[in-house]
DNA sequence: CAGTGGTCTAGACCACATA
DNA sequence: ATGTGGTCTAGACCACTGT
């Protein structure tokens, strides 16, 4: 007897919970608009609450929803444009509208930046914490980090380790003639310091931006900024970002 | 009597267990190599089956390890520098080095591609698919839309759907003056076609890549692009892309 | 076939926010 | 105090890959 093969590939359970949810989300709810518990969606699915969160995280993933412990789960606005790629020839510190200095000390930089900076690991060099926030919202956490070499005028202890000091390497860093600039983009998950500065949890993914910046044929500095990767997209370049930037 | 605070912010078992196994990995295995399977390191560990795939999941999401059915967890090598952002002035096909065209037909843009390409969501246009290679290893999938007017020289069914048209359609596109580009990053999951060409399960995390095509002060093309985001960090510009691309 | 990671269940308790 | 999402358990079965 000819068996025509039924469900010859059987879609995970969570799977299709996400393109049902991900479709009621598009008809039947509103920006901002709570969502029925855990525990009653599941109970309405017929499944297991680790099978509907797993669609949830999903969609959460994917900047669809928003989930807060002791809160609930709301609809998330569509992912704000970043721009991040712009203005290729700018220091950091010169387009402060949307970035706030936040504190600076010295320390090691991790191995993976002393490479890119090319320095004895065990170097330490000038750490710049900043924020960026964007209508409101923490969109990332930066950690600057430039070597004593790179702003050689800097009195050491001008200024205790803090925003006076941030502001003085950003100034110093500032008076050299900017040469180039790279930068790549990466999936990570947040680390517990930057977590709590992006009002979000550890581990939550986000999107890790390094950028290197070239100085006297060096690298004089190197930036590695964390992005909310749920309410971001990060823009890159062109003329007229009108469109994309939405 | 003075209770100091032990433990007043107990860390997760997963996330504690990730650091764990995050130093293992450094100090004591290579690249490629075997782990234990997830039985055996959850008894290892003391915790459920679920606890340490969670711990393994952020890993993976990391890019530190590579996880594949039927055959079992190992290191991963370091990501992959993959130029994205580079070679500003280009025409998608310009550089066939590193893609691959699959084949083209005719459809329906999503509603959001025929929003930036400013035309009718009804409207049918090219779509271009392509694959991009890097050291044998698949890293992106890309759909390349293109409206009927921006290659109005293209007589309509000079070719079959597939391969051949696929050329046509990106021969005709050069033939147009690239007047700028712009590009956005953002995380998202891989839908079950573009998963099957990355070798991955369906719902991985991608990093999706839309670039913008301008001529003749519109938008002539729009590419989304889906890059692995285990195996690969974007890089974007500069002159000199050396170290970040190692 | 045996062994691996992937999915799913039905419960329990915890941390957090809010009223 | 209540209700939310976050963590964790101990099992079960499935899909896939190799031999």
């Amino acid at each position: 007897m000819g068996t025509t093969q039924l469900e010859s590939v059987p879609e995970p359970k969570y799977w299709h919970l996400k393109t049902v949810l991900s479709d009621a989300l598009d008809s039947e709810f509103a920006v901002g608009e709570i969502l029925p518990n855990e525990r009653e969606l599941a109970a309405r699915f017929g499944v297991a609450r680790a099978t509907l969160r797993q669609a949830l995280e999903q969609l959460e993933l994917e900047g669809r929803l928003q989930r807060r412990r002791g809160v609930g789960t709301t609809v998330a606005p569509p992912r704000m444009g970043v721009a991040v790629g712009d203005s290729e020839h700018t220091w950091p510190g010169t387009t402060a509208d949307t970035w706030q200095t936040v504190d600076a000390d010295e320390a090691c930089a991790p191995a993976a930046v002393a490479r890119l900076l090319d320095i004895d690991p065990e170097q330490s060099v000038h750490i710049v914490r900043r924020t960026r926030k964007t209508r409101g919202q923490p969109v990332a956490a930066e950690l600057l980090y430039v070597p004593a070499a790179s702003v050689p005028d800097l009195a050491a202890i001008d200024a205790p380790a803090g925003p006076a000091r941030a502001r003085a390497v950003l100034r110093e860093l500032q008076r050299l003639r900017l040469e180039g600039r790279d930068q790549a983009v990466e999936l990570g998950s947040a680390r517990a310091d930057d977590a709590k500065q992006l009002d979000r949890l550890p581990g939550s993914p986000v999107l890790l931006v390094t950028t290197r910046y070239c100085a006297q044929g060096r690298t004089a500095a190197v930036s590695v900024a964390t992005y909310r990767a749920d309410t971001c997209r990060l823009t890159f370049g062109g003329t007229d970002m009108q469109l994309l930037a939405g």
